[in-house]
DNA sequence: GGGTAAATGTATATGACGTCAACATAAAGG
DNA sequence: CCTTTATGTTGACGTCATATACATTTACCC
């Protein structure tokens, strides 16, 4: 999907090792947890000396702030398609159900694009996550009467990443729930949500 | 509250390192982020060399977890008080509320509380948490039919820590709130909360 | 084309970190 | 007392993020 163009082998520059690094650090967060991911990690999976990754990202921070970036872009693009292949009816549950998916499925990722606040990155990954978020939003302001509405979209915004966030914590058996298939996910969510009535 | 005997001028043992550490871990946590904090740090904070934890506590997992697990104490107390102290009918909300506040209050701890698990420590905090959950779960099955009872228990938690962690993040921005008193916070989870109809 | 500046990668060094091993001192208990 | 055991300290190692200085390559201008 994300394929970056290999180092031709021999040369000396890279050919595009700001998306490589991207890439290599996506990898070792699939395999680690997120404080087990070193910026000289990622350059040796990269191929490539300790220091270069300092010619196209500031410090480590900046590097994982653009991972987490393509985690909110992959997050927008997930949100969407649950949208638009389910009724409207069952749209903002069904995004419910995706963004926990998600969560599920990028761990790890996950956890890196809603950690602590970054002084220099902070914003621009607010802006990131405001374009993955605003697909939420506009699902939800045609299926609600619009005086609550931003009350409604914080709360439900809420249900769905504690639950995802409670579900990576491995925090559900706490409340004696083992397996966590869609099905199950889809009834937590809908459980809570009663808007229509 | 919670007083440590300080380390008699001079002498070579310290007294109760064990709970110095974990005291002077929360300070550093109330003053920087998670990952900022390093033993060698709390160490020295507590006044000894940097070798010293390792006789109290294996690795710094452990320390940090032995922290973790004040923090589930205190939101243990934090819940057991806003449920005591409200009418019944609103007792469920006002823990809603608590359990928010409380992050909101300590937030690097309560980061640190349900984060990444970590395979030795995992168990323990698991079980620290129960008992402050626990506190929740009883008052929820006063106040709904018990069909649903696990859903809505895991549903409401759900809500709650989402919001928390949401609001951790800095991320109530992105839907357009500025200020979070509790009444604000009040607001968002009954909100979600339609049980009573 | 040729030469130079900018872009990109490397080598080396520094100080902080987690943790190991070896040693020092104090406390406890016969 | 004298020894065992608990508790701290020192020094070392390998890794980390990052600074500085240097090397190579590419791009652009004439």
């Amino acid at each position: 999907m994300l394929t970056v163009s290999t180092p031709k082998s021999g040369s000396y520059h890279h050919g595009d090792l700001r998306a490589a690094l991207v890439s290599a650090a996506l990898e070792l967060l699939g395999e680690s947890d997120v404080g087990a991911v070193s910026l000289r990690g990622v350059a040796r999976r990269a191929g490539v000396s300790a220091m270069a990754p300092y010619r196209h990202y500031p410090d480590k921070e900046a590097l994982l702030a653009a991972v987490a970036q393509t985690g909110f872009e992959g997050l927008r693009v997930a949100l969407t398609l649950a949208d638009s292949t389910s009724p409207t009816d069952e749209a903002l549950l069904a995004q419910g159900v995706a963004y926990v998916q998600y969560a599920m499925d990028n761990p790890v990722l996950f956890r890196l694009m809603f950690g602590p606040p970054r002084r220099d990155t902070h914003i621009d990954l607010m802006a990131s996550n405001e374009t993955a978020f605003s697909v939420l939003v506009r699902r939800m302001a045609q299926q609600t009467t619009s005086a609550e509405l931003q009350s409604q979209v914080l709360g439900y915004w809420s249900l769905v990443h504690g639950l995802a966030m409670l579900i990576l914590d491995g925090q559900t058996q706490v409340v004696g729930i083992q397996s966590l298939g869609t099905n199950v996910i889809k009834q937590i969510i809908s459980t809570m949500l009663h808007f229509e009535k």
